[in-house]
DNA sequence: GGGTCAATCATTAAAAAAGATGATTTTTAG
DNA sequence: CTAAAAATCATCTTTTTTAATGATTGACCC
């Protein structure tokens, strides 16, 4: 490619920022637009100049990677966003993939990795790294589709109400929250209620 | 002070180690040794040399930083290990602590931060970042402490075990564990199980 | 327009957890 | 050594959850 890619970073770790100018100042095909530190600063720069690829961390001091990619990818989706993150946390990947990220890199990538990742984004395609792809395909056969009344049981479960109180705050009969309830213990295949709410918060469903 | 710190990283992303680098490579108080990417290369590198400081990240590919952290303190008491880490993650700082670190830094802190974090352990005392003080405090109001054999219960109860499960496994009575079941309810404050399961996950507690 | 699925409600019964109280035996720490 | 804390067990009651089965209504899809 003949064109300089311009990137920017939204990380709110001073090593990361410093760490991945350092990886990559050098390089000929990348032009270092600079960086932001939350979401805030990261919106009010992409209303003066938009950056070809942004680099975006998933946990912002004032808001969550999901919302501003989210926000980004609407307003402009010439934007190449690519998740980046510490851990290799499937629930969060998911869901910032659903909401316009074209690719997601851990922390550890090599500076080969990030420039790979780069030029795929670029390129219109998704870029992943192995060994989110495989971790992502192990988990997703443990997440079973469940509905959107069963998820607001869940939450309700989990936050130690009663099937009586859910009953009354959702204004449905007990043997309903009853149904629900049993469906979620068959769909996550968990005997009680405790390795339900065990199982589900590790997955990041709630 | 006319010495020069000599200091070494721990930590398997890559851009962090390269922020560092770059931080604090033009430091002409510090001396920079090197870096290994996992707990056993780190070892390794111990039985060469030790550094006056270490930096540790708290989740290493082969070992978790804690037990890392508590074989270099044991072996190597002279070396000041400084905790590493993306999250404000109490239960982990406590561990850490309690496993012979001097310190926490997270990794959004600044290069005067961190300068005065490693010069802060080198004069034997212990280093925090104001966060993470301030949220120490805050949640070791919720953490309330318990007993060994009442843990050993919240787990096989977050693994799904019914009381008489329980009791079976432990050798004990089933009143025995509906009383140690009862006692982490009213610790923590939790009403029925699954909000404790909530609590004590989100908790870091198991 | 027939089939699938989500959401709703019902009845009955068994199992498990939660609440209250009291008491004994080990451990542990000062 | 001794006082406090932890771990143990018992009995009894109430509440809550889990299980098994069946049935109706409405929405959405092909």
């Amino acid at each position: 490619m003949g064109m300089k890619v311009s990137l920017f970073i939204v990380d709110d770790h001073y090593m990361v920022i410093e760490g991945l100018r350092s990886l990559l100042q050098n390089e000929k095909d990348i032009e270092w637009l600079g960086h932001a530190t939350n979401a805030a600063s990261c919106l009010s720069f992409l209303k003066k100049q938009q950056p070809d690829v942004m680099l975006m961390d998933v946990n912002l001091p004032d808001k969550s990677g999901i919302d501003l990619c989210k926000e980004v990818s609407q307003i402009y989706p010439s934007v190449y966003v690519l998740g980046l993150s510490t851990f290799n946390q499937q629930a969060i990947i998911r869901n910032l993939m659903e909401n316009g990220a074209s690719g997601y890199v851990l922390k550890n990538a090599s500076k080969e990795e990030l420039l790979e990742a780069i030029a795929t984004v670029v390129s219109g395609k998704t870029y992943m790294s192995q060994e989110v792809k495989i971790s992502l395909r192990e988990t997703e056969n443990k997440i079973p589709p469940i509905t959107r009344r069963e998820k607001e049981v869940l939450q309700m479960i989990a936050l130690g109400f009663t099937n009586a109180e859910i009953s009354g705050k959702l204004f449905i009969s007990i043997p309903t929250v009853n149904t629900h309830r049993k469906s979620l213990l068959e769909k996550f295949e968990a005997k009680n209620t405790a390795i339900l709410i065990s199982t589900v918060i590790k997955l990041g469903i709630i």
